[in-house]
DNA sequence: GCTTGACCTGGAGCGCACTCCAGATTGAAA
DNA sequence: TTTCAATCTGGAGTGCGCTCCAGGTCAAGC
């Protein structure tokens, strides 16, 4: 059981972050307190790392509803979720090789600076 | 000498981009034909290319800007710029690190599916 | 009892990087 | 000569992912 701030700090999102995320259903619906206050589970934990790994790797929020969605649906989605995943995945080696290649290229670039003096 | 067409195809960015990047004065001013349509140097170009690899990598167009407004103050600048494009390389490496690692997180989420069945 | 700080809601606003549009012009092909 | 694709300008609009705000509630410490 986490308090907002405490969710916020482990997951990296900021508190309206998570309320964003829960408005829109990417989370589903978080505990409250009587009081009305959040209270996270360590499932919504889990889910929040998913979610940083996700972004971190450029997934877009409508693709991790969708994801999500999957999972709420229940176990006969599992088989969807695995080629969601995969073919993001796919995208995040493509993007690795870019991202490799053209800092090749700013290398060589500060390399010509270097040469200069 | 290229078309506005081609200059996007060999940049890889839109018409309306190459248009927006000469309009906030990332591209200096880009020559005209006597009725008024752009002409692309082999020039323009290697600025283009270097935009890309910059873009790539995650450098916002304000700092674009801040390098080509370097460029053109003259050589005596030279130190500046490569100072900006060696903490960007630094910020790309942190990038890629991360990106290896949420990977790596992904990979074992799908194995997560693969042992489902 | 009072203050303080964390939290609540609904909704507006923002920053970035484009992207699209209207209305006009041009130049090469049929 | 007509047509049509490429291009021009200025300016408005878009999509994404938050981020901020006002006005209020609540719990704990002094």
């Amino acid at each position: 059981m986490y308090a907002p701030s405490e969710a916020a700090r482990r997951s990296g999102f900021s508190l309206d972050t998570l309320r964003y995320y829960e408005k829109i259903g990417l989370l589903g619906a978080v505990g409250r307190t009587s009081a009305g206050r959040r209270v996270f589970t360590d499932d919504d934990l889990g889910w929040l790392v998913l979610f940083r790994c996700l972004r971190d790797t450029g997934m877009p929020i409508a693709e991790m509803c969708r994801y999500a969605e999957l999972a709420r649906e229940g176990e006969h989605t599992a088989g969807e979720r695995r080629a969601l995943l995969e073919s993001h995945a796919v995208r995040v080696e493509e993007q690795m090789r870019l991202l490799q290649n053209q800092y090749d290229h700013l290398r060589e670039k500060i390399r010509f600076y270097e040469r200069l003096g």
